[in-house]
DNA sequence: GAGGCCTTCTTTACCGGTCAAGAGGAATCT
DNA sequence: AGATTCCTCTTGACCGGTAAAGAAGGCCTC
């Protein structure tokens, strides 16, 4: 409990029943296995486990009497871990996010994300566990956690984590992910969106565009966008788009790369693009997200969006309409792009039950403009 | 894929980059188990896990032969399940959800207690398995996963899956739950701050005062307050606090309740209670995402918040600062609650590891009154 | 130079299930 | 009536590891 108490309230207040302890009266309970009913009931342990887990194996008879002794003894059920052992399925797809788990909840493209992937596998019963792609040392989750597949969330290519996971032989989807020919993948069409954003900026009459890239990796603030080290899949191919539009227009954007995610960096990013003498009439920007930090730089350098300045963002984020003015921006159906890849995973976890192999599915969704407020001709 | 693509485009593009199977060439590989390692080395079994599992148990140099052949076989370490079945510990923990786990991800205030649990796991190395508490048939999840211990989050106590977990005797941690002395339990202080928002309202001079009521199950629509049946903890918890600043000052409110979550319902209900005859001056809503379905439907009704109405929200939800006018609202640390959760379950399962027995732990989170601009003397 | 201790590796016994094949009797077929 | 099939239940093997105790040799110590 590190942070304050709203209000200044005194601190967490911890309240002690008592010293209640669980467990049967100090005495521990043996363990209640299949063999501890079969001796109960005087049947054999592979009865008792059909008793649960194959009813018509058994007449509706026995069956009661052994679930009967089963509930009298406290057994709930069979162990979760050795019928994984025994069976070879967990019941459990793993998602890989990016190195800090706390962003994929903070973001709500990433959060309209998951859930869509949750309400797509609720059917199948399938449970979701959240990996993370750093190795924080003696643990990977990645090599250690059981599951019978996994779903790769634009994490950081070069990570040990999408290795591991290729060795473990797992069905595998890729997201947001540069696609490769053996996995299965599902991207947006990060490039025609970007390309659409950029030309309608052309289109407008702008000719100073400014360029303001995600930074997970690699160098910060101003940089050349034409030798770019390698970062999300994503993000390069956003930066192809802009350049698709931008080059036969014969413009050179100026490129910053933001350090870090969030609003912050963006705003911070946002003023080394606008301090500049010759500052650009519009700005690129990586994400919605970004674009509201380049309105707020704006509106703290007293620039007016759009009549001095248009930002066109990236995602059709729920905050784009939020913002004054409403962002103009490339929608991408997250919801969609969830339920692709859910289904593609279920689908791969499915085929390798029966088959042992697996034929890799490829999607590409597609990307739309959406014009608001946030972008007008320059002045 | 059910929705439809954004801005007219074709459906998805599907692209086969061809019939690319997985797997060396045809023929199943045979798994690769610490017995093919160790034999191919000519060590035991035991040696070879050892060479994975606790390094300090044999020489570097048979180590790193024993390491150089696993990689040079495709081994990647030791096999999670059996590992699991074999040592008694899975590294998961699971959290229970409301029934839609969709909503686990829309709402912000659950959004944020997750987040906050994800960091104050991530040293620890355990993963997070979300389990939802609507039990579809066949597969209970709460039953049928592998998990250390679990976090049980604001969810139907009724629900079987809380027996299930119980009966599984594994570390609970209740949060936002009726406090149950033997389970150990993180609640903020729902009654004290639903009472100061009321006495709020009553200190500017409202009489007229509504209550909005979350509605998960029971009965909608305009109910009698006394006589509600059980809902989820801290909806009663509120509405009890509510009482008690109320009660005193002679107020017999009438109450909504609203059917289901989110704003639309919300806006649904306002009206239920706005459109009255004797119209409150001040509704005291379950949340902001309630009291924001409030501001909608005044706005509709053409009703002037705050000079007309007073709205007062519950939770602090960034939304409250986002709507206009700014929300009047009860601010509960979500943070520290997941933070706090977190930290009682891995105690929990610690104390469970060494002792076999568990003290359990209750935590309550202080509350407190933040006055913004929904509300205002009567006018 | 014998006893003791440490290091390194092996042995044996589980962890708690499921699969696949088999056995015994009743019901069905011919 | 004998052969076949079906229904129930049991047997034996295995899933892939880990814990704990034991054995073999080397190094110290006194």
């Amino acid at each position: 409990m590190t942070s304050p108490p709203p209000h200044g309230h005194g601190s967490a207040i911890v309240a002690f029943y008592g010293e209640v302890s669980t467990g049967t009266g100090g005495d521990v309970a043996a363990r209640v296995t299949l063999q501890t009913i079969a001796d109960r009931v005087g049947v054999s342990r592979m009865t008792v486990s059909n008793a649960f887990s194959k009813p018509d194996q058994l007449s509706a008879a026995l069956r009661s009497r052994i679930l009967a002794a089963a509930d009298e003894l406290g057994y709930v059920g069979p162990d979760p871990t050795a019928r994984a052992l025994a069976r070879g399925t967990t019941g459990t797809i793993g998602i890989v996010l990016t190195s800090s788990l706390r962003f994929a909840f903070t973001d709500q493209v990433a959060t309209r994300f998951l859930g869509a992937i949750a309400e797509e596998l609720a059917p199948t019963g399938l449970a979701i566990t959240l990996l993370t792609s750093a190795d924080s040392g003696a643990i990977v989750p990645a090599r250690d956690l059981a599951m019978d597949g996994a779903l790769i969330y634009s994490c950081d290519p070069t990570s040990s984590v999408v290795e591991v996971l290729s060795r473990r032989r797992m069905p595998l989807v890729y997201v947001d992910q540069d696609p490769v020919a053996e996995v299965s993948s599902v991207n947006v069409d990060d490039r025609a969106g970007a390309r659409a954003a950029a030309q309608h900026l052309v289109d407008l009459g702008h000719r100073r565009i400014g360029l303001l890239l995600s930074g997970l990796h690699g160098p910060h603030g101003v940089v050349d966008p034409d030798t770019l080290p390698p970062d999300g899949h994503a993000s390069r191919q956003r930066l192809l788009g802009w350049q698709d539009a931008l080059r036969p227009a014969g413009i050179i954007p100026p490129a910053v790369r933001q350090d870090g995610t969030g609003p912050e960096p963006a705003r911070h990013a946002a003023h080394l693009l606008l301090d500049r003498p010759d500052r650009p009439t519009a700005v690129l920007c990586f994400s919605d997200v970004v674009a509201h930090g380049v309105l707020q730089a704006a509106a703290e350098l007293g620039i007016e969006v759009p009549r001095e300045l248009s930002v066109a963002g990236f995602d059709d984020n729920p905050i784009a309409v939020q913002v004054r003015p409403a962002l103009t921006t490339v929608r991408q159906d997250v919801e969609a792009k969830g339920r692709a890849a859910a289904a593609a995973l279920t689908a791969a976890i499915a085929q390798s039950r029966t088959t042992g192999d697996i034929t890799p599915q490829h999607v590409l969704l597609p990307t739309g403009l959406v014009v608001r407020d946030s972008t007008a001709p320059p002045s």
